[in-house]
RNA sequence: CGGGGCGUAGCGUAGCCCGGUUAUCGCGCCUGCUUUGGGAGCAGGAGGUCGCAAGUUCGAAUCUUGCCGCCCCGACCA
């Protein structure tokens, strides 16, 4: 075990931000709920970030990028929107500082420069971009309008957790435009599939795609779908949203278009995000006592090699076969680094880039230079095995591939064994307690329903999975009729 | 904002209750030698506004008051 991480018995929120600190994704900053992503965190980003913006663009999207700022008057056009963010905005009031004349090298906000209209700082862009998009759309022909931006966005989190919940957090957000609502679901629900394939197959968490109920949903939308994850704990997590939003933003901006027949009509809009939130989805998901555990996929660093040598004499015979291993490997598209620092022993860096997360680990000696052979180790399994030089790129890229699978595997048979049904009240809350995951069970549909349990419980309804079977039953509290079984959680 | 914990070298800490030489130890760092197949060993060395401010006192890391910051739990939320 560890020398440096808590143990995830012991305690599971020190040992997820141990696995942070400890692993060089983040810092904590001066400024309290934001974090520094480091280079090795901010890589993993870019890693998921390259393949989302892949996929966006492959479905016909475009990136743009909108202010930071938001003006009052247009952030609260949409009333529902804007109230359910309002407990949550930092505001811009002023545009000037100066030195503070009883207090020498201080300064003051001055207040001769008070902003006539506050600027919202935006915790999320639907305000500024749909005014903006009454500028761009006149006519059925300049839709669909299919944009997405990479930004950040500042919600003022009374509690923050690194990653999972940060006051400033970098992610993308899509909004479109459509002429119809069957063409607005239809982009709501692509962008799901697209989140849920992304998310089960670089980053391995298995997903499960659904509809939020109405308390969950998102302020301003008619319907929210989600994909929800399950990390090690037995707590949900929301992994990424898509949300319908029907005309309630283009009746707020006026954004009007005519159709073929020249009749004006609303445009109907979509709205999609996913945040470095996956980050911590991803750390939590994977990661053991050891340290993180990356999928091969979108880690920052595929393969390191590590020589073992002894003495300075046979140094330069194992740099010269590390640096052909990093050329093979590089060549065959493997993110790969010759570690071959003199100040740490082998030791040292088997541990820390175990820490890191590192998939596949190559070690080599003198003796391995004579038996043409490499030490491997797998990050997933620890697994050790000697295997021959020869046709090693081969053997890395399946082992590669083979970690991705079981990875996933591993998640998803602990997701698929953590769903349980139950039509007991009692039982319901001993699941909860004891064993924790999704809890499949009846609900009567309603809001104050679902309000009382989460009193009672601290769970929610985390979604209605989509294609859900019909069930005739009863209400896990009320007893009353109810026509499906819907996913109850605690959460993060 | 409530409840709990904590602030001493880059990191982790002892000392605080019961004030008294030069503030403890480990890791890391620097120099040298030996090492290198699972977090190296020996020797020498550098590194401190004891979170900040005021107070009590001959004397404060230690006592008092105020403030600041962080972590964990809760309310809010993605």
């Amino acid at each position: 075990m560890s020398k440096e991480i808590t143990s995830r018995a012991t305690d599971y929120s020190q040992w997820y931000n141990d696995l942070i600190i400890k692993g060089s994704l983040a810092d904590y900053s001066a400024v309290r709920g934001c974090m520094v992503i480091k280079p090795y965190g901010f890589a993993l980003w870019e890693n998921m970030r390259d393949v989302l913006d892949r996929m966006f663009k492959e479905t016909g999207h475009e990136n743009a990028y909108f202010p930071l700022f938001v003006p009052k008057s247009l952030f609260e056009a949409e009333e529902k929107n804007a109230e359910g963010f309002a407990k949550e905005c930092a505001v811009v009031t002023h545009y000037r500082l100066k030195g503070d004349t009883e207090n020498k090298g201080k300064l003051i906000v001055d207040p001769e420069a008070k902003l006539e209209e506050e600027l919202v700082v935006r915790p999320t862009s639907e305000a500024i971009i749909w005014n903006t998009y009454k500028n761009w759309i006149q006519s059925y022909r300049d839709l669909p309008l299919l944009i997405n931006q990479w930004a950040n966005v500042v919600r003022w989190e009374m509690r923050t957790r690194l990653f999972l919940r940060t006051a400033e957090f970098l992610w993308q957000e899509g909004h479109t435009a459509h002429a119809t609502a069957e063409e607005a679901v239809a982009e709501t629900v692509q962008m799901l599939d697209v989140y849920a394939k992304f998310v089960e197959e670089y980053m391995a968490v298995p997903v499960i795609k659904g509809v939020k109920t109405e308390s969950e949903r998102f302020a301003g939308a008619v319907d929210t779908y989600c994909i929800e994850a399950l990390m090690q704990d037995g707590k949900a997590l929301q992994a990424g949203t898509s949300h319908f939003l029907g005309q309630n933003f283009a009746k707020a901006f006026d954004v009007k278009f005519s159709d073929k027949d020249n009749k004006l009509d609303y445009v109907w809009a979509t709205s999609w995000g996913v945040s470095t939130r996956l980050v911590g989805a991803l750390v939590m998901a994977h990661s053991d006592d050891d340290g993180l555990i990356l999928p091969p996929k979108i880690a920052p660093l595929q393969v390191v090699i590590v020589p073992i040598y002894k003495g300075n004499d046979k140094k330069d015979l194992l740099d010269a076969k590390g640096k052909e291993f990093v050329q093979q490997l590089k060549a065959a598209g493997i993110r790969v680094k010759f570690d071959n620092n003199d100040n740490a022993r082998p030791g040292w860096k088997f541990a820390e880039y175990e820490m890191k997360g590192v998939p596949v680990r190559i070690a080599f000696g003198l003796r391995d230079l004579e038996n043409n052979t490499v030490e491997i180790v797998r990050r997933d399994t620890k697994e050790k095995s000697s295997i021959s030089m020869h046709g090693l790129v081969e053997n890395i890229v399946k082992l590669l591939d083979g970690i991705q699978q079981n990875i996933y595997n591993k998640a998803l048979a602990y997701r698929d064994s953590h769903i349980t049904k139950t039509d007991s009240w009692e039982e319901f809350e001993k699941l909860l307690d004891e064993k924790g995951g999704f809890i499949a069970a009846h609900w009567d549909g309603t809001a104050e329903t679902e309000e009382a349990i989460k009193e009672k419980t601290k769970a929610t309804i985390r979604c209605i999975p989509l294609n859900n079977e019909m069930e005739e039953g009863k209400c896990i509290l009320t007893g009353k009729p109810s026509k499906q079984r819907v996913l109850f959680a605690r959460a993060y």
